[in-house]
DNA sequence: ACCTGAACACCGTTCAAGT
DNA sequence: ACCTGAACACCGTTCAAGT
C-alpha cells in the first residue's frame, strides 16, 4: 500500500495553472472539445473538479490559457516571433510562419473551435500578430495596407481556415446511384465538377478536398495579392 | 378566466418543426447563442420542454434546421439561388450574392457560429453553393478553378469572416496612458499602426476595423485573385 | 496555502403516462 | 397524435470545511 513516505508513490505534484492546461490540451486531444469538462481535466490530473478553482477562476480564463498554451507552442515552432530588421521576401517569411503555425494546429484539430470563442487576446498572440505585422511593414507594406491585409488572412494567419461542412459523410444515407440521380437533376453545376474532378482523381468522390491544399490555394492567393497591392502602391 | 371554449383565448396553434424553429431563432436573436437551450425555447412557445422531442429529433437536428432556415433568408432576400445562362460579369454577381447573405447574417449575429458546428450540410446550403458555383461556371471559369475558389471564399461566401478577437474590450483593464507606454516598448509595430491609422481617422483608438469594410476588402481581393487565374486560363 | 464534499442551478434527454 | 411530469446523467460553480 501507498503512504506519504513510500518511495514507490507518485512524487504527487503539486497543481498549477501551468498543470491544469496541459491536462486540459491532453483531455481534448484525446476526446474532442466536447469532452474537455472541468470533471475530466481534473480526472486526467487525478483529482477532484473542484480543486482547479484553486487555480483558474473558472472555465471561461481556463480556454484563455489553453489558447495562450497554443500559441506558445507555435512560438516554439516557428523560433519566435521576431522580427528581422531586414526582410528580403515578405512573402516567403509570413507564408513559412503561418504553414508552420497551422503544423501546431493540426495537432489540435478541437483548437480553431476554440480560438474562435474567445473575445479577448492574451499577450502570447498579440505577440503573434506583432510579429506579422513587423514581417509585412518592414516588407515594404504601409500600416494601413498591412492592417487591411491581416483581416484578410483573417484565421488563416493562425493556420486554419475552419472549413465549412466537412463533407465527411455528406447526404451519407442515400444509396450512391440515387444520390447521382439526384445531383444530375437538381445540381447540374455539382454533379459536372464532380465528374470533372474525379476524372483525374482515383480517389473516391468524397476525396476532392485536399485541406492542405486548398489551404496552400487560399493563402497564395491572398498574399500574392496584397503583394501586388503593395507593389503598385 | 380563459376556457377552451372561450373566443378571446389565442388559437391555440399547434407546435409543428417550423414553430420550433422560428421559436429558436427568435430566442438566439434576443439573448445569443447561449440562451438557445430547449427549455427556453419552449418556453418562447409557452409549451414544456419535452414538447419539442415531437418535432425534433434533439439540439443537433433542431440546430441543423435553424441553418436550413437562415439559409431559406438568404434565399429569400437574393431572390432565389437560381443561374442566369449567360453571366456576363460574374464577379459581380457573385459580390452580390455575398454581400445580401451578409446582411442576413448581420441580423443573426450568432449564426456564425451554429454554422460552423454544423457537420453536416442540408439541401439549401447545397443550393446555395450550386447557384455560387453556377455563376462561376457559367462566368468562364474550369470546374477545377471554380473549387478551390469555392474552398478560398470559405465562410465569407455565406457573408461572414469570424473575426478572430473581436477587440471590443483588449486589454480593457490597464490605464490607457499605461498601455501606451507598454505598446511603444514590446509592441512596436503595433503602436506605430496605431497612430498612423487613429490619425486619419477621429474615432477612437478601437474603431479602426470597419467590419464592413474589412470584409468587402478581403472578398475583393479573392474575388480580383480569382478574376486573375480565370482570365490566364 | 491548497484541496475536498456536499450542494445548487441548469443542461439535454428518456420514458411512462396523460389527453 | 400530441403533449407533459418525473426522473436521470451530466454540466459549471459556490461555499463551508478539512489538512
Amino acid at each position: 500500500m501507498v503512504t506519504d513516505t513510500d518511495p514507490i508513490a507518485e512524487p504527487r505534484v503539486p497543481l498549477s495553472k501551468e498543470r491544469v492546461l496541459r491536462a486540459a490540451i491532453t483531455v481534448a486531444d484525446k476526446g474532442g472539445i466536447e469532452s474537455l469538462t472541468m470533471r475530466k481535466v481534473a480526472e486526467e490530473l487525478g483529482v477532484e473538479a473542484m480543486s482547479l478553482y484553486y487555480h483558474v477562476a473558472n472555465k471561461d480564463v481556463m480556454l484563455d490559457g489553453v489558447v495562450e498554451a497554443i500559441v506558445a507552442e507555435i512560438e516554439e515552432a516557428v523560433g519566435g516571433f521576431g522580427v528581422p530588421s531586414k526582410v528580403v521576401d515578405w512573402k516567403a517569411e509570413v507564408r513559412n510562419r503561418i504553414l508552420t503555425a497551422r503544423v501546431v494546429m493540426l495537432r489540435h484539430p478541437w483548437a480553431p473551435g476554440v480560438f474562435e470563442t474567445r473575445t479577448m487576446m492574451g499577450p502570447s498572440i498579440v505577440m503573434y500578430f506583432e510579429g506579422l505585422l513587423g514581417l509585412m511593414r518592414e516588407g515594404g507594406f504601409s500600416y494601413d495596407l498591412a492592417h487591411h491585409g491581416m483581416h484578410a488572412l483573417g484565421s488563416m494567419s493562425l493556420g486554419f481556415s475552419q472549413e465549412l461542412f466537412k463533407p465527411d459523410s455528406e447526404e451519407a444515407g442515400e444509396e450512391a446511384e440515387e444520390m447521382f440521380e439526384h445531383m444530375m437533376e437538381h445540381l447540374p453545376y455539382m454533379a459536372g465538377m464532380m465528374m470533372e474532378i474525379t476524372h483525374d482523381d482515383p480517389d473516391s468522390t468524397l476525396g476532392w478536398c485536399d485541406d492542405q491544399t486548398e489551404f496552400e490555394f487560399s493563402l497564395d492567393l491572398i498574399l500574392e495579392g496584397l503583394e501586388r497591392l503593395r507593389a503598385n502602391s
